[in-house]
RNA sequence: GGCGGCAUAGCCAAGUGGUAAGGCAGAGGUCUGCAAAACCUUUAUCCCCGGUUCGAAUCCGGGUGCCGCCUCCA
């Protein structure tokens, strides 16, 4: 069997996956802010590591899958201030709002989703721990990282810490030792959500929180840690220093991260006004074309957002589910077996391999993807021939069905007509076989005007949804 | 200033040394009562210049143009 390899961007190499443990991985994704519904940059980010996670479960990974919520923070607590409403209360209502949008988009819930607020105690000891080691030190109830200390610090980002620090700057009101250091606890100001801790009343810093959480679900060593791009610096090089300073071991084997998405050629941002957010689009498309789109180019490379791809993915995803349910279709009409049986179950088998060889090839969802075009491709063929088997199209049906279930997607059955709908069917048959077809044009409209659409075949009429 | 990415047909997009996957759109054809779906055929020498090599979209050097990170951000 041949094996997964992947870019890490620790390493800035494709690897050979290996897990830590064999046919075990432990994985944690950032999640999002909770302070607002996500965008469908966030999107992005949740579709391609569901996939993965989804894809190293089809090759037989028993995957543990851990995303945080940061559920206090700045941003949270300015919401709040503007919506006139608690921390808790709105963190709440957007983490039920993910989960719509998420599920929505084809995604599965992780194994343990954490929240910072659940976790205050294990991210207070872990703050501890660093004082005691020396890697951290209180400011007037502020606590922060000593950067400096980390030998390592900026493998990830790969800079060094002079180059860092040159474009670092202090905040007003911070009162670091070093521009680099960075917050892991905040005192609370007045009136603020805070807890208790050993430097007074205040609550965690952002990055503390994954490195205390992904620890405690996962342990000191993971295997794939993941997010954004703009999360490998600073989010994910304090992480590193936080966590390996603690432990000594290293925090995580492979780092993967997602390119970003454009809208329209320009970056998604407020002040251009161009955010899109999950849960206005998917009222306007069909969250699975979303999906389709965001997987037919390579996780890493930025993807454009705009209304012509995603008109472009929803017909290539189309051309798919027709190709599906008119094997579905011709099922009725199949018998058992026939003579080239064999010659192309093989055919679909070569589609089942190629399928792996890409996808092994750091998850390459664009090429996995036109290999179920060579499948549809080798299925509309074969629903040439004169005769089918069952046994055949049974094959065809269950692959489309297993790489798509990889890709996170599903494909819906069409829900029944109605008996008068039948019964135009039927009368537009007769029609035809009269060779009246004055009559069975006029009921073929008649049913588009009702989106139904009627498609002649040798083997009977068949219908969809248009 | 430091680090990094990208530039492939009308559009999108794979491809990291052996003479350019796939999708969308277009053209022609087959099938069909007509249509639809589908199938077949057809549309590129890979930003420019130079180098390495028997051979480069793929490696090296230079140039041009876009973009990202270095500050909250998927």
């Amino acid at each position: 069997m041949s094996s997964i390899r992947l870019y890490n961007t620790l390493t800035r190499k494709k690897e050979t996956f290996e897990p830590l443990e064999p046919n075990k991985v432990k994985m944690y994704v950032c999640g999002p802010t909770v302070y607002n519904y996500i965008h469908i940059g966030n999107a992005r980010a949740a579709i391609v590591f569901d996939t993965i996670r989804r894809y190293l479960e089809f090759r037989g990974y028993e995957v543990t899958y851990v995303s945080n919520f940061t559920d206090v923070d700045d941003k949270l607590i300015k919401a709040a201030r503007e919506l006139g409403e608690d921390v808790p209360t709105i963190a709440e209502r957007f983490i039920q709002a993910y989960f719509e949008d998420i599920t929505a988009l084809g995604c599965k819930k992780a194994d343990v989703h954490p929240r910072v607020t659940e976790n205050i105690d294990v991210i207070i000891a872990f703050i501890q721990a660093l004082i005691d080691k020396g890697y951290a030190y209180e400011v007037d109830g502020d606590v922060y990282y000593r950067t400096r200390k980390f030998a390592e610090y900026g493998k990830l980002s790969h800079q060094s810490i002079d180059e860092l620090r040159a474009g670092a700057r202090i905040e007003i009101g911070e009162k670091k030792d070093d521009p680099l250091d960075f917050a892991l606890w905040k005192a609370a100001k007045e009136g603020e959500i805070c807890w208790d801790s050993p430097w007074g009343k205040g609550r965690p810093g952002w990055h503390i929180e994954c490195s205390a959480m992904a620890r405690k679900y996962l342990g000191d060593t993971i295997d794939i840690h993941a997010g954004g791009q703009d999360l490998t610096f600073p989010h994910h090089e304090n992480e590193i220093a936080q966590s390996e300073a603690l432990t000594g071991k290293p925090f995580a084997k492979y780092w993967l991260h997602n390119g970003y998405l454009n809208i329209n050629n320009e970056k998604m941002s407020k002040s251009l006004g161009n955010f899109v957010l999950v849960h206005d689009i998917i009222q306007q498309i069909d969250p699975q074309v979303l999906r389709f789109f965001m997987l037919s180019v390579h996780y890493r490379h930025p993807i454009n957002y705009s209304d012509e791809l995603l008109e472009s993915a929803k017909k290539g995803l189309e051309r798919l589910k027709t190709s599906y349910f008119n094997l579905k279709h011709r099922l009725q009409s199949s018998t058992n077996l026939t003579d080239d049986d064999e010659q192309w179950l093989e055919r679909i088998y070569e589609q089942h391999e190629a399928f792996i060889r890409e996808m092994d090839d750091d998850f390459n969802t664009a090429n996995g993807i036109a290999v179920l075009f060579e499948l549809a491709k080798q299925a509309n063929l074969y629903l040439h021939e004169k005769n089918t088997s069952e046994r055949v199209i049974h094959a065809f049906l269950r692959e489309f069905e297993q790489l798509l279930d990889v890709l996170g997607i599903t494909l819906q059955e069409e829900e029944l007509l109605d008996e008068e709908i039948e019964e135009l069917i039927k009368k537009r048959n007769e029609a035809r076989k009269n060779r009246n077809f004055a009559l069975a044009d006029q009921i073929r409209d008649q049913l588009k005007a009702k989106n139904i659409i009627l498609e002649d075949t040798p083997q009977g009429t068949r219908w969809k949804r248009g």
